[in-house]
DNA sequence: ACTTCCTAAACGTCAGACGTTTACAGTCGC
DNA sequence: GCGACTGTAAACGTCTGACGTTTAGGAAGT
C-alpha cells in the first residue's frame, strides 16, 4: 500500500494508536476518493458512533482533526458538511496520504509534477550553493541505495531519500515541509510506470548528474540536471498514462468532468 | 493584528466558535512562539482543564487538532510532547497564521521570501499561458483595488488578493494550496516596512508590469516581471530590516541562535 | 402569500468513571 | 556494587449519560 509508504518515508507512525486517528483515516480516505460528494453532508455523530462501534468523543477528536485540515466544516445544529475541494488543505501529510490510497486522479498528479518542476531545481540550485559536506554525503548514499535496491520499494525509498537530502540541504525549513508534495508524486509515478522496474534503472544517470552538480558547487548545473531528470520522469510517465488511460477511465466506471 | 487579516485572506472564520478550536489556538501560539520549548512537555490534561477551565473532551479535541498539524505528540502513558520544528506542518494555514501573532524570526521570513521567489515567477507564467478572460479581470481588480487603497489594511487585502488571483489562475490546485506562504510572507513583509507607507505606491508599478504580461500573454515576461517584484520587495524589507533589526533584537531580549 | 413561532435534530460541553500504557523508582538477586 | 526485575503512580484512551444551545424547517396565524 502506497499509503503506508508514504508514512514510512515521512518517519511517522502511519499506523494510528488510537480510535480516533483510525476513524479519521478512514473519513478522510473517504472523503479523499470523492466517495463523500463536496458539500454533501456527513452522517451525524450519532450515525458515526455507531457505524464505527465508538463512542461520541472518539467520533469528535477525528473529525476535529479533519476539519483542522480543511476537509469538512461542521456547522453548530446543522451537522457536518465536506467541504469544497479549494479549501482542502492539500499540503497536508495526511491528505496527500491519503490521495495515494485511492484512485490517483490524472489532474492532480499532473499539478504535483509541476509544482516538483517549480520546486525541485531550484531547490538543487541552493543545495549546490549551501550543502556541507555532511548533506552531500547524504545525498550519495541515498542514490548508491538506489543502484542497489533490487526490488521497487528499496528503489522507491531510496529515491525519495535522494530527493529529500537535497530539500534539506537547502537549509530552508519550509522547503522541506513541501517534501510531501515529492514523496506523494513520486510514489504515483513509480506506481503508475512500476510496470517496467527497467524504468528505474534508466533514471539513475539523472540522479547522479544533480548529485555531480551538487558536489562541484553549480547551482546552474544542478538545477539543469534537475530539470532534465524531471522532464525525463514525466515523459516516461505520459507514456505510461497513455497506455493504462483507457483501461484506468474504464476501471472507475466514470469519467472526471 | 495581522492574524486575523490572515483569517479574513483566507475567507476562513478565524474566530473560533468553539472551545476547542480557541483552546487549540492559544496552545498553538505558544508553541510557534517559542514559549512552549521544543521537546518540552505540555501541562497534562488535568492541568489545561484547570487553566482554561474547561473539560477534559475540549482539551482532548484542541490538542488533536495540535497534533494534526504536527506540532505535538501525545504519547500514551508518558504525556503530550512539543515535537521538534522540522515535524511542524509549516505549510498549514493555522500554523501559518499563528506565526504572524508573535514575534517574526528573521530566518522563517527570509525562508518565505525565498519559497515566494521560487513559486511565484512560475506560477505568473503559467497564468500568462493559461489564464481566462474572468481571471485576467480578476488580477486587474485587485491592483486597482491596490491604487484606490488608502490605507495599509485595504492595501495588504488587494496585494494579497492580486498574487492569489495569479496563482488562481494556473489552474493547479497544489499551487492554489500555497497561497498561505504568500500571504505569510506578505503579511510580515508589509508589517516590517509600513513605517513607509510611501513604498507601497512604489510598489504598484512593478504589480503592473505582471499584469501587462500576463494580459499579452508572454510567460517569459510575466516569470521576469514578477522576479523583479519580488526583488524589489526583497531589498525594501532588506533595508527596513537593517534599520530595525537592532531594536528588534534587544527588545525580543535573547538572540537567535 | 408572508411573517412569526415552535419543534426537532444536531452539535457543544460537562461530569465521572474505568482500563491501559508508560516511565520511574525501589527492590531483589548476583 | 551493579544490573535486572517488579510494583506503583501518572497520564492518556475510552465509555456512558446528561443537558444546553443553535440551527433549519415546518406549522400556524395574520
Amino acid at each position: 500500500m502506497d499509503e503506508m509508504l508514504y508514512y514510512d518515508l515521512k518517519e511517522t507512525q502511519g499506523v494510528a494508536p488510537g480510535l480516533a486517528k483510525q476513524i479519521c483515516r478512514e473519513i478522510g480516505r473517504r472523503v479523499v476518493s470523492g466517495l463523500m460528494r463536496e458539500g454533501g453532508t456527513v452522517d451525524d455523530e450519532g450515525k458515526l458512533c455507531a457505524q464505527f462501534s465508538v463512542s461520541r468523543p472518539v467520533i469528535r477528536e477525528a473529525v476535529k482533526m479533519l476539519s483542522g485540515k480543511g476537509l469538512v466544516e461542521v456547522r453548530r445544529g446543522d451537522g457536518t458538511r465536506v467541504l469544497p475541494r479549494a479549501h482542502w488543505n492539500l499540503l497536508d501529510d495526511d491528505v496527500l496520504a491519503w490521495h495515494l490510497s485511492v484512485a490517483p486522479r490524472p489532474d492532480f498528479l499532473k499539478h504535483l509534477l509541476e509544482v516538483r518542476r517549480m520546486i525541485e531545481p531550484a531547490a538543487a540550485a541552493w543545495a549546490a550553493e549551501r550543502a556541507d559536506d555532511a548533506q552531500i554525503a547524504e545525498i550519495g548514499e541515498a542514490l548508491e541505495c538506489m543502484e542497489r535496491a533490487d526490488d521497487l520499494h528499496d528503489f522507491a525509498v531510496a529515491d525519495a531519500r535522494f530527493h529529500r537530502e537535497i530539500l534539506r540541504a537547502t537549509g530552508n525549513e519550509v522547503l522541506q515541509s513541501m517534501e510531501g508534495v515529492i514523496f506523494s508524486a513520486l510514489l504515483s509515478s513509480i506506481r503508475l510506470t512500476n510496470a517496467n522496474p527497467i524504468y528505474n534503472e534508466q533514471s539513475i544517470p539523472f540522479h547522479r548528474r544533480v548529485l555531480d552538480a551538487i558536489e562541484a558547487r553549480s547551482s546552474e548545473a544542478a538545477s539543469e540536471a534537475m530539470m532534465e531528470h524531471l522532464a525525463d520522469t514525466d515523459a516516461r510517465l505520459f507514456r505510461a498514462m497513455a497506455h493504462g488511460a483507457l483501461a484506468q477511465t474504464i476501471a472507475r466506471g466514470e469519467d472526471s468532468q
